[in-house]
DNA sequence: ATGATTTGACCGAC
DNA sequence: GTCGGTCAAATCAT
């Protein structure tokens, strides 16, 4: 009785805080990754750029490892997606110790948030759907989907999509994180560029657009959507100018665009707060500047 | 058989 | 207490 409570607290936000900072950390490897290819690709024959880059790489890597042994401690707790097999019971059970299901929720706390408006769900990436909710304040239940490469890669991409209250032809997609999987078939260049350059925007395909795979129709309740096969996905690349649904214009030409402050419906973003506790744990815990180190 | 979707339950934030 | 995000068993599709 006297002892867990304020110990398991601190524990726990410890955990979270960390949790944070691995996933944050993820991208950065995974950026930096990518970073590397487009560098040696401009810059091939420059052995000096991949013998940095590979030296960036692994300090990186061994960041990752030791912060990772540290979140996990010594009881080496099960990974979510076995948290209850070793229950096969009719009924789910909770168990309350380490169930996080709906935990952190709410407020959307991730560094990347993006509102897209979309005749179609297909946008090249390969999702999961793992819900549906109607929503109070909405006439259209909103769903939820997670990157396929959640567990196998790690990528913590993820988006809710809902018809549209004023065109319920219209999806308006709420892009949450950034992809850090590497399916070849889904995450071309253009996206990866979108985070380094922010004067650009990010466009959904428009009713009119061209060359544009576009569904035969929008159901009532986009539940069903189909998700797409590597097949598909690579049947998609051959028929859209894109393997994304998205095309990167400059900031000037931004036709049917999204930010986020014009989804009332919709959270808003608490970016800060994240970008905050990585740029403090970057600098308490590894002791750099991210800005130095991404300059 | 395998993987995706549906859907009710669960749980933390508000 | 309500609401919204997530989980996971059941079901469906391939």
């Amino acid at each position: 009785m006297e002892h867990t409570p304020v110990v398991a607290c601190g524990e726990a936000e410890e955990s979270l805080v960390g949790g944070t900072v691995v996933r944050e950390m993820a991208k950065i490897r995974a950026s930096t990754s990518r970073l590397g290819v487009l560098l040696r690709e401009a810059l091939e024959g420059n052995s000096t750029v991949g013998a940095v880059f590979e030296e960036l790489e692994g300090s990186i890597s061994r960041a990752f490892s030791l912060l990772d042994r540290k979140q996990q401690g010594g009881d080496g707790p099960p990974s979510s997606e076995h948290r209850s097999s070793e229950i096969p019971t009719k009924k789910r059970k909770v168990n309350p110790a380490c169930d996080r299901r709906g935990g952190c929720r709410r407020r959307i706390q991730s560094s990347s948030l993006r509102i897209v408006k979309s005749k179609t769900l297909d946008d090249g990436q390969t999702w999961r759907k793992y819900g549906q909710k109607e929503i109070q304040s909405a006439k259209h239940p909103r769903s939820y989907f997670r990157c396929t490469h959640k567990y196998d890669q790690g990528c913590m991409a993820h988006r809710q999509a809902q018809l549209s209250e004023d065109d319920p032809t219209d999806f308006v997609i709420t892009y949450i994180g950034e992809h850090t999987c590497r399916d070849p078939t889904v995450v071309p260049p253009q996206m990866v560029s979108a985070s380094i350059f922010q004067d650009t925007c990010l466009i959904s395909f428009g009713a009119g657009g061209h060359g544009v795979r576009q569904e035969a129709s929008v159901p009532a309740s986009f539940a069903s959507q189909k998700q797409e096969s590597d097949e598909d996905a690579a049947s998609n690349l051959t028929t859209a100018s894109s393997s994304s649904g998205y095309f990167l214009l400059p900031a000037t030409e931004n036709p049917v665009v999204t930010t986020p402050d014009v989804t009332s419906g919709f959270h808003t973003a608490t970016d800060l707060d994240m970008d905050f506790m990585a740029d403090t744990y970057l600098e308490d815990v590894f002791g750099f500047d991210d800005d130095e180190f991404f300059r």
